[in-house]
RNA sequence: AGCGGGGUAGGGUAGUUAGGAGAUCCCGUCGGGCUCAUAACCCGGAGACCGGUGGUUCGAAUCCACCCUCCGCUACCA
């Protein structure tokens, strides 16, 4: 999607909900987010980049109660390692909130409560499963009993080991609960339900327009194009948001959480009313990046809301694909995961970045094996990209200490513009594998240059042969220049240090795309050159 | 069961939206070169009936039909 470049961008990233570590799946949405802003940032966009912690919601309350201490300090621990590992990685918000703020609660309860005025939102009495020995309505993942049409066990609102039907709750014979093991009833219960089945016809037509990925498109028309169902957004719990005029009800947590993408901003903004710009007046665009996983939430359910809050509408949803390690989906308790803090222990955060985007397209699924990574880093950041730094600058200063004179070469520009162009249209195809293989292939491209005008001959050819050989370095370093630049947004680290061995003083991270065409100056000193990449042995 | 996404050389992967020359790139493999460089880098070769069958077309990996096969999803789970 091309965003006019006089329109503000709002960037969004999905809330990691802090009931545990990060791990390496939640970086694919993460780590292109900040790319795609980085990127767009140098391509002269006015971007803001939020996100934040959710931290309602069920999972939480139990974490708590097993740990014997309250939601607020579960939440508090895993906000701040999210906080730290995104510092780390240099994923780099302008704000990172969390969903229990102040703000939040204002604006679910003002966005609720419009919703209600304007009858989108009724009462509705259900059965629910009750457990008498935690003394609490269970949510569906938390009830297991027997099918009713097969026998077999059955969890929640579907007979996943039996026949595979869909179940009502009610429907499950000798419900347990699934938290202490006793044996759970149904009662009646009043919940809210959102209306969601009137908005249909307008997310239908709004699914037309969405930009970002096919993947997130498709899969929410799929969803119109059946029967969509009214959404309960009630819970019985204490943790969350009040529901209006309710003492024992809280709003569901896929209300209060997207929500928090509006409260962010406000609280980016703070106070001024430029949020208002964002989500109010249609002023900028909105840009989602989710995992597959909720696409449903943010393609179906928040539009809903949002439109009959009498919100702005999202301009685009980029859906990542999931992540699955050795071909083997995730799994906390079978112990396939990756956590990132240890990941980070033993590697730089650049490689994991540049490997996460680099090694499928984003939409597709991505399967991690520590054979693929180590290929990688050796293969491409060590052989072409490292070595080509280290190789031109060794021999930069050994025979010239600074920027030697000379003019950069058409072809030399002209493969940088090619290269340039194929990285902007990558962002704006939200391909991010396309944009780190454009650049991978100008790096290629000035290894190929330098060993074919092979410098180290010229050099022992007399005065002439100095001066031509100085020219090929120049060249060579324009190269780099612009690898460092379109390289930045998913190298931030490692393209800084390059930046300062190229001998640039400016600051890669601000520096626009123009640059790519500015000749790098002669006389200009060049810094040490220092492996950029380790290889890593296996 | 339905829906979605895949099946392209030994492994991985691009290309399929808008059908066109010898089907991309990486690894591995074989041969050669270079020696400035982190045993890196450069050049060349071998290796694919693009899951199957049938169809549309001057022309299909790309479009259509049917089939085989793998994976995921089906609402409170990144």
């Amino acid at each position: 999607m091309k965003i006019p470049i006089d329109k503000p961008v709002l960037v969004t990233s999905a809330l990691p909900y802090v009931n545990g570590e990060c791990h390496i799946g939640h970086l694919r949405t993460y780590v292109p987010a900040d790319i795609y802003v980085r990127m767009l940032r140098k391509m002269g966009y006015n971007v803001r980049f939020i996100s934040g912690s959710d931290t309602h919601g069920t999972p939480i309350v139990l974490s708590a109660e097993a740990q014997g201490i309250t939601p607020e300090k579960v939440v508090e621990k895993y906000h701040e390692h999210f906080k730290q590992v995104f510092k780390t990685l240099k994923v780099d918000f302008d704000y990172y909130g969390q969903t229990d703020s102040e703000s939040n609660h204002v604006r679910t309860d003002k966005i609720v409560n419009k919703l209600i005025e304007k009858d989108y939102v009724y009462k509705k009495v259900v059965k629910q499963a009750y457990c008498n020995t935690c003394g609490r309505f269970l949510p569906d993942r938390y009830v297991e009993g027997k099918c009713l049409h097969c026998g077999a066990i059955a969890r929640g609102d579907e007979c996943d080991q039996g026949c595979g039907k869909h179940l009502e709750p009610s429907e499950i014979i000798e419900p347990k609960c699934k938290i202490c093991g006793n044996d759970a009833v149904f009662k009646e219960q009043e919940q809210f339900f959102f209306a969601l089945s009137t908005f249909a016809e307008f997310l239908s037509s709004y699914l037309d327009k969405l930009g970002g990925t096919l993947n997130a498109r498709n899969y929410a028309r799929e969803w119109v194009k059946k029967e969509l169902l009214d959404w309960c957004i009630t819970r019985n719990l204490e943790w969350g948001v009040k529901f209006p005029g309710s003492e024992d009800l809280v709003v569901y947590v896929w209300v209060d959480a997207p929500i928090g993408y509006i409260s962010f901003t406000e609280e980016l903004l703070k106070g001024n009313g430029d949020w208002k710009k964002y989500w109010k007046d249609d002023e900028a665009a909105i840009v989602h990046f989710i995992g597959t996983d909720i696409i449903y939430h943010h393609c179906i359910f928040w539009p809903a809301m949002l439109k009959g809050a009498e919100y702005s509408l999202p301009d685009a949803v980029v859906a990542s694909g999931m992540v699955k390690i050795n071909g083997e989906k995730f799994s906390k308790s079978r112990g396939n995961v990756i956590w990132t803090t240890e990941f980070l222990e033993r590697f730089h955060p650049d490689t994991l970045r540049y490997y996460l985007v680099a090694q499928s397209s984003h939409t597709k699924e991505l399967d991690f094996s520590w054979d693929s990574y180590s290929m990688r880093v050796n293969n491409e950041l060590v052989g072409v990209l490292g070595n080509l730094v280290h190789r031109v600058l060794t021999f930069a200063r050994k025979n010239y200490a600074v920027v030697p004179e000379g003019d950069i070469e058409k072809e030399v520009f002209a493969t940088i513009e090619t290269r340039r162009a194929e990285v902007v249209n990558a962002v704006e195809e939200y391909e991010f594998k396309k944009l780190v293989d454009a650049v991978m292939a100008l790096a290629d491209f000035g290894n190929r240059f330098f060993h074919r005008e092979e410098p180290w001959h010229l050099i022992k050819q007399g005065e002439e042969g100095r001066a031509r050989a100085g020219l090929v370095i120049k060249n060579a370093l324009q190269l780099l220049k612009a690898v460092c630049i379109l390289l930045e947004p998913v190298m931030p680290e490692k393209m800084e240090e390059m930046w300062h061995q190229i001998g640039m003083e400016s600051d890669v991270h601000s520096v626009k795309l123009d640059e790519l065409m500015v000749p790098i100056e002669s006389g200009q000193a060049l810094g040490k050159p220092k492996m950029l990449f380790k290889r890593i042995e296996t």
